[in-house]
DNA sequence: CATGAATGAGTATTCATTCAT
DNA sequence: GATGAATGAATACTCATTCAT
């Protein structure tokens, strides 16, 4: 019978579908106006059903992000530990970010801004330690440290790498949105990488 | 006494108490979560009082982001309509940007992110035309004028205005937000400035 | 000065112009629905001004059921004290009632609808004893009187006075209620006379 | 045991006891005045529950009227279906409205009351066409078809139906509002049909 | 007397979570 | 494991009433 497919296979899929819907609508709602039945609804399955999986509405929203972010993670790294120059490496990284957010880019600005209302109530709850600004920063951080190289390498001012990761990280982020890069990804990357390098004077 | 101030002078002051209080609670916990109980409590009120100002929590909110909004326009258009140069201009704006902002990171970062949830109602409900959304862009049109002010004065790389308004002011919030600039507001305009103009890149 | 008619004056025109608002604001709305705040809008007068006339809504309430119910008892009692016969009389009283009615139809409404709601309070709340139930059912009595004189008569068959009071009230408040009186009062006053005294069936 | 009824059993239940605690309520107080508190506090069940099997405050009470009303409109339309004729087709109505506002004399004083607050607002809203009206019309409506029948057949006197409908029907209401006929039921038919027919006059 | 700003008790509705089947 | 009926704490908003001017 169609029914009789393994439990085991029966079982991921709802949990994948769930995290599917879940991102649907937390991308559109924002973690505090989604609600669980608009996720069942878009999974297909019951309520009990997420709760069997994912303990409340918040642990379903962190396992979402986690899930997500580190297979992204992932490539920075695997870009970070590669054999090129610092500048090579950090134009590769962009057009990761970009391909990222434009894939994440509501669900990441959800995480961005609700991530205080829900850090608030975990650390005064249970003295927690910031799980999902540790998330989002992570990118952020490799992204630093290459450009901390590129200073060492002689090929980058001389500045406070973070601080201009999180310029870089933050102009990506406004391209996303403003909708610059949906269509363009490529020519968007350079033209933000031609900025960022050489900066918009005329000399 | 204190306490026998006229009755004009403690109506204009309930309001006021009020929308202070509802700058703070909006800005820690976003719109839908913000509660008008908590606002009341501090603004040390009634709830009725609220009523009696706004005629609703949206209402409450529109209204505070119009006033603050509106001075800090002011301020860019008397900056854009000055006589000096595009770049003298771009730079004074920057200064005031970075003033609004350390002012009202949290609150305009509210503003950025629930607009949509907004809007979504009202447009669905009335046709209305997104009068956050308005609020919220009013401020880089101005810095987007001037941008391509400086084009055509030739001090600036032919470009897309608007795109290198957002990115720049996205760099402007992103550092109020990470704190790089709550003590050193000053560097930190300085900073943006120079990486804007001249680029991060050793030449 | 104009602003100087003497306090008496001012003060009784206030007084009517609350009523007379009330009157139509119960009637449109309902007792429980009406808001002070409409009333004032309509009477155009200030909150506290009803509060210095009227102890409470309810009270506003009963005082104006009071008022337009007194002349309309004096008309019933001195048709009744009148000498012409029984038959006469019924059908003077008819007319009176459908008088009334038309005038008063949606507040009389109001008043035998939500008497009940009002009264609980009052009896649980004090032991009164229902005055709102007295109003209501006084012109009926007068009616009931009369009916029962006609049996004494002898021109009308014998049977529970009272209860036909009641009907034959029923019956005037549902024409007017359904419109058929609006226009043709006496045409519907003559015709509900006719089916009341002869029946409906073809003899 | 009782306790481990089906669930199944238990919902069905649910959505009962919500209905009949609905019922008293409105009865008691009116469709405003009526709080789904109270309502809960009798049908010993939780708020949530009530929303669960109706959409709003409004859509129970218009549920309620409608599964009231539908079996009583059967009857009805059974006896116009019959084949006997239209006096005894008329004194059989008769008696089934009388049980019928036995049963339901004060939720349908409440239809009747407050149909046009409800209405107001539902057609502002979107132009419906007065459902509530419609519930109660409905009744009538079969009387007047059957008065029109009598006419037709000779035996009741030419007039307009649908007003002879309303003032047949406005004495049944009043005679149970009185309360004449709480506990003589048949006696008060019987009386009413009489003077119906036969008029009070005696000739 | 006339006024209206201030107030808070009361109400409909939403939604995460539980638990028996 | 999967389900969805039941639940109540939380929340925006209304409106009669008071009282200082």
């Amino acid at each position: 019978m169609a029914r009789s497919r393994s439990r085991t296979e029966k079982s991921a899929s709802k949990r994948e579908q769930i995290l599917a819907a879940a991102a649907e609508v937390f991308s559109q709602k924002g973690y505090f106006r989604a609600t669980i039945d608009e996720i069942i609804a878009k999974a297909d399955t019951g309520k009990g059903t997420v709760y069997n999986y994912f303990s409340n509405k918040e642990e379903l929203f962190y396992i979402l992000i986690k899930e997500k972010n580190a297979p992204f993670l992932q490539a920075l790294e695997d870009i970070a530990a590669g054999e090129c120059h610092a500048l090579e490496k950090i134009t590769a990284m962009l057009r990761v970010f970009l391909a990222f957010y434009l894939e994440n880019a509501d669900l990441w600005r959800v995480l961005m801004h609700e991530m205080r209302g829900l850090e608030d109530e975990k650390l005064a709850a249970e003295g927690g330690q910031g799980r999902y600004r540790q998330e989002f920063h992570s990118g952020v951080d490799i992204l630093s440290r290459t450009l901390a190289l590129g200073m060492q390498e002689g090929v980058i001012k001389e500045n406070d790498a973070r601080r201009m990761a999180y310029a870089l990280f933050s102009v990506i982020l406004s391209m996303v949105y403003q909708g610059y890069a949906r269509d363009r990804a490529d020519e968007t990357a350079l033209a933000i990488a031609d900025a960022f390098f050489n900066g918009v004077a005329v000399k």
